[in-house]
DNA sequence: ACTAGATGTAAACGTTTGCTGACTTAGCCA
DNA sequence: TGGCTAAGTCAGCAAACGTTTACATCTAGT
């Protein structure tokens, strides 16, 4: 579980590690990084402890209160890394290929963990702050999915898009969660190849090609 | 784990009690239900506190456990209630008019609470009993739902219609749980005649009628 | 009217939670 | 090599949690 070899301390001056140092306040906040992700994806906020993510993620505890003041802080930061990837999707991808880009993150179950970042979204912690930064990131990337496919801002007659957008991010995420923290069978196996076919079926109808 | 709720052991004929008799299992537990369905749903069930409920409701604390046995047995007997009325919509509705059937159950936001409804089949315990009923739930909901379109069980080639059941499925909760727990703009305020038109494109994209 | 049992109340129990402060250890440079 | 600082450890606190226990009050049947 824990227990890594001990390291010899390297004077790495700038190659990346081969293994771990033994002390790296970086590579320590990114491990509980992922930790914390997978677990407020799979488990909820509330019902994930600081010392389970401590553990998963091999660390002491009270690590998390130094690098990110609190449970809550935690949360936030994983709720940015998520909204960071997301972003990227919607807004580097072309807009014909948006189903197989959302099919790439819902399919992707491994540590990655691209789907556990999109579950993430539906996540509440209960803090005002969280709220608003996962708002934030909704709001942005069904932007950025509405313009794609001619939305602007303010323009009349386009909020019917913008609806349609969040719409289809809401069932990207729905398609997420019940895939990987419902386990819904047979929609938990299905593959990417599986998903990608109905995705732009479902894609194209709410936002049609122009 | 034996016991049962105690029997309501009412002796109301027939006349429905124009006022709220002082003592009333029977309502007491609805009152419970209610309470506990919408804090379910709309902020998790770790996240939601018996005595939130208790409090909600107008009821003491102790009773959950009396009616319900526990938090969980709580939490179960709201799956099941969401599970009845969710497989009343998907088994009783026309193929043709899906679409409007959840359209109607997102929309209302209100006292009712269909939406909580499917929020909660969102929501995980982390209890194995749970997590089965839900499972079941939305297995048999996605069969029905599928099974208007043609699909019949272990037929050939048709598990793709069951996974587009599933993903429309997702959909619809998703949007819910956007709507009524993120409050997404402009999602949340859309009524249900803007719902309406993009649900059915997008139902009609999953699972094209015969 | 009386009583037994159903229904509701109040207070506390033991556990788990997030977080903190004092401490120890490792890494780095003079 | 020493020593200073960053990095990590440890034990424990106060609050909140679900649940239980002992008690009070209402209702129905006789």
């Amino acid at each position: 579980m824990t227990a890594e070899p001990p390291v010899p301390a390297t004077s790495n001056t700038a190659g990346e590690p081969a293994q771990r140092r033994r002390r790296d306040a970086a590579e320590t906040r990114q491990l509980l990084l992922d930790a914390a992700r997978q677990r407020f994806a799979r488990d909820g906020y509330a019902a994930t402890t600081v010392r389970d993510i401590a553990d998963d993620a091999g660390v002491n505890v009270a690590l998390i209160s130094r690098y990110f003041t609190s449970k809550e802080g935690l949360f936030e930061a994983c709720l940015r890394a998520a909204g960071d990837e997301l972003r990227r999707t919607t807004g580097q991808t072309p807009a014909d290929r948006v189903p197989e880009a959302i099919a790439r993150h819902i399919a992707d179950l491994g540590a990655a963990g691209l789907s556990s970042q999109l579950s993430l979204l539906l996540r509440s912690s209960g803090d005002a702050g969280a709220d608003e930064i996962r708002r934030g990131v909704l709001v942005r990337s069904s932007e950025q999915l509405a313009a794609a496919r001619g939305w602007r801002p303010g323009e009349p007659g386009s909020e019917q898009l913008l609806l349609r957008a969040q719409m289809a991010l809401a069932a990207g995420i729905g398609v997420a969660v019940l895939r990987s923290s419902i386990r819904l069978e047979p929609l938990s196996s299905a593959t990417e190849q599986d998903l990608v076919g109905p995705l732009r079926d479902l894609v194209d109808a709410l936002l049609p090609p122009r």
